[in-house]
DNA sequence: GTGTAATCGAGACGGTACGTCGAGTCTTGTG
DNA sequence: CACAAGACTCGACGTACCGTCTCGATTACAC
C-alpha cells in the first residue's frame, strides 16, 4: 500500500452517485462541481483531486451506471441476427426509461472540446460497446453466415449510425422495433453479394 | 413602416458575421455574448433584443453560411444514386473543410436544454437537409425504381446517421467515398425485396 | 456625462457600509469579497470594479469612517500645546470607542505586501493626520516659540510613534492623557536648545 | 522520559529553519504549514503538534534569529546615554540588513487577531527587549544622572516608538542617527526637571 | 419643424460557477 | 508514541459570462 492516507472509498461513491443523480435527472448543466460537493458532502478539491473536470467526472457516473447491462450480454444465439438483437435488445430498454440521450449529446459535445476526454470517451464508452457487435460479425463471418468482404466497422456504423441519430436529433422515433430493423436490413445486404 | 427608429441592418450584419467567425474558428464556446458584442461592436442589448439565445445567433449564423450550398443542389439525374450523390457531394466537402462537427455538437447538445431551440433548429437545419434526399426517395418510388414499400425515413437515417455518427464521434474516417457507399448500400437493400 | 449606464451610488454606499460594518465589528479578516457582497447586496464583480483589494476597500471606508473628525479640527489656539492637543483630543476619543488597533494592524500589515496599498495609504490616512500637526510646529516656529531647528518630522513622530507604540503593541495604557504627556514632553524639548 | 518514541531534534530544527527562511524571504505569508512541511521534509501533522498555528511558528524562528543578538548586548557604560546607544546599535543594524518590517507588522496584526499569539508576543519578544533598555534606565535613576520621577515606560515608548512608527509606517528614513538622536532627545528631557 | 417612439452604443449591475489555495484534521503504515 | 505521507472538509480567492438594466444619442415617421 502506498503511503499516506488511503483514498475514501466513501467519498468515492458519494460523489459518483451525486454526480449520476444529477446526470440524469437534470442533465449535464446540473452537473456543476459546487453541486456535486455539496450533494455528495464532499469538497471540491477532493472531486479535483480525482477527476480533472466534470466532464469526465459525468462518464464515470454514466459508464458505471450503464456497465451493469454491457455485463449481461449473452451472445451465443448461432445467428447474427439473434446476436445482434441480443446486444441491442437491453440497450434501447435502457435508452428509454431515462433521458440518456440529452446526456450523451452533451458529452459527445465534449469529445469536439477536450481531447483528454474525446479519448476517455472513446476507450470507456464508444470501444466497449462496440465490441460485442463487431465479434458478431466476426464471427458471422468465419460460419461463412455473412461476405467476408464485409466492411464491419461500416456495417456497425449502419446500426448504430441511425439510432444515434434519432436518440440525439429527435426527428423520429426510437425504439427496439426500430434497431431490429436496421439489424435486418444490415444483414440483407451483407448476406447477399455486395451491391455496389 | 412602423414607429421609431428601424433596424440596423449594419448592426445585424456584423453581429451575424462576428458570431460566424467565431463560431467556426473557435467553437460555440467562444461565441460568448460579450464576444460577439466586441467584435461586431455593437452592444449585448441589442444581440439580445434581436436572438434571444446566443445558440440561436449561431444557428443562424451556421445556415447562412451553409444555404448557399444547399440552394445549388441540382436533382435531375434521372436515378435515385445519381441523386443521392449530387446533394451529398457538396455537403461532404463542406464538412471536410471546416470543424462543422464541433459546432453541429454543441447545437445537438443545445436541443436537449431549450425546446425552442430543438424547435428552430428541426426547422432551419433538419427539414430543409432531409428534404432533397426524401424528394429524391419519392421519384424513385414513382418510377418504380427501388420498392414502394420502402421505409424511406429509415433509408434516410441509414445515410444520415452513419455520417454523423462519424462527424460526431470521429471513431472511423468520414469521406465522400464513405457516403457514396453508404448510398449504394441503402439502395441495394430498397432496390431488392425487403429480407425483414 | 460619459456614455454607458452610470455607476450606481446605491450600491457604492451599500459596500462600502457593509465594509465598515465587518471591519470594526469583526475585524479585516470578516472583510472578505464574499461576505461583503452578501451584506451589501452587490456582486462581487461590482466590488472589484471599483476597488481592487480587500484592503483597499477597507481602507475607504475606514477613511470615509474617520475624516468627519479630521474634518471638525481647528487649530487656532494660539499655542503649540492647545493645537496639538486639540489635534489629538478627538483622535484618542476615537480610538477609545472602536477596535482601530485591530485595523490598523492589519492594514500596516498590508503595506509590506502590496506595494500599491502602501502609497494610497500614505496617502489617505497618514499625510492626511500629519498635516496639521505639522502645520502647528510649523507655525510654533514662525512665532519664535520653539526652536526653529527643530526636526518637525521627529517630533512628530516622537508623538505618533509612542502612540502607535501603545495602539498596536497594547503593552501599556493609551489614553489623552499619555497623549498629552507626549505632547508636552516634545515641546519641552523644543522649547529649549537642542540637547543633541 | 516519557514512553514512546521521543521527539526528534532533526525535524525540530529543519521546521524552524524552513520558516526562518520563508520568513525572512518572503514575508509571513508564504509561511504556510504546506510550505514549511514540504522544505523542512516534514508532514503538516508534526508542526501542529508542536506549534499551534503559523504565527507562532514563525515568532519562535524570529525569536531564534534575534537572540544572539539580544545576549551580546552589554551594557556598562556608566551612562544612560551610552547604555542606550549600546542596546539600540545592534538592533539597528540588525533592522537595517533584512525586512524585518514586513515581518513584525504582519506579527503585530496577529496579535489582534489572536489572544494566546498576543500573550506569547509579548513574552518572548517585546518583553526580552525593553528589559535592557529598561534596567538601564532605572541604574540611572539610582545614580542621579535622571530624575526618579521620570516615567521610564513612557521614556521607553518614546524611543522604541518612534522607531517602530517608521519601521512599520515606513514614511520617514530609519536609521542608527535617528535612533541616537531619539535617545539623547529623551535623555535631554529626563535630565532636566519635566517641562510640563 | 417638432414631437413620439423605437433603435443604438456603452457599460454597470446581481448572479452563478469556475478552478485554486491554504487551513486545520484525520487515517494509514513505519520506526 | 512520533513521524512522513497524503487525503479530507471547508471557505475564500479572483475571473468569466450570463441576462438585465440604465444612460445619452440617433433616426425614422406622423403631425
Amino acid at each position: 500500500m502506498p503511503p499516506g492516507r488511503p483514498r475514501s472509498e466513501e467519498s468515492r461513491r458519494a460523489i459518483l452517485a451525486a454526480a449520476d443523480e444529477l446526470l440524469l435527472s437534470h442533465g449535464l448543466d446540473a452537473v456543476t462541481m459546487d453541486a456535486v460537493a455539496e450533494r455528495a458532502g464532499a469538497s471540491k478539491a477532493t472531486i479535483y483531486r480525482w477527476w480533472p473536470s466534470k466532464e469526465l467526472l459525468a462518464l464515470d457516473a454514466l459508464v458505471i451506471s450503464l456497465e451493469d447491462v454491457l455485463a449481461r450480454v449473452r451472445t451465443d444465439t448461432g445467428t447474427l441476427r439473434g446476436d445482434l438483437r441480443a446486444i441491442l435488445r437491453p440497450a434501447m430498454t435502457q435508452l428509454s426509461q431515462r433521458p440518456y440521450g440529452r446526456v450523451i449529446a452533451a458529452l459527445i459535445a465534449e469529445i469536439h472540446r477536450d481531447a483528454a476526454f474525446a479519448e476517455v470517451w472513446q476507450e470507456r464508452y464508444v470501444t466497449a460497446r462496440r465490441r460485442h457487435a463487431r465479434a458478431a460479425f466476426r464471427r458471422a463471418i468465419e460460419r461463412g453466415e455473412i461476405s467476408a468482404k464485409t466492411d464491419v466497422e461500416l456495417a456497425l456504423d449502419m446500426i448504430y449510425g441511425p439510432i444515434y441519430h434519432r436518440l440525439l436529433h429527435g426527428h423520429a422515433p426510437l425504439s427496439q422495433a426500430v434497431a431490429y430493423r436496421l439489424v435486418d436490413t444490415v444483414i440483407g445486404v451483407a448476406g447477399s453479394p455486395p451491391s455496389g
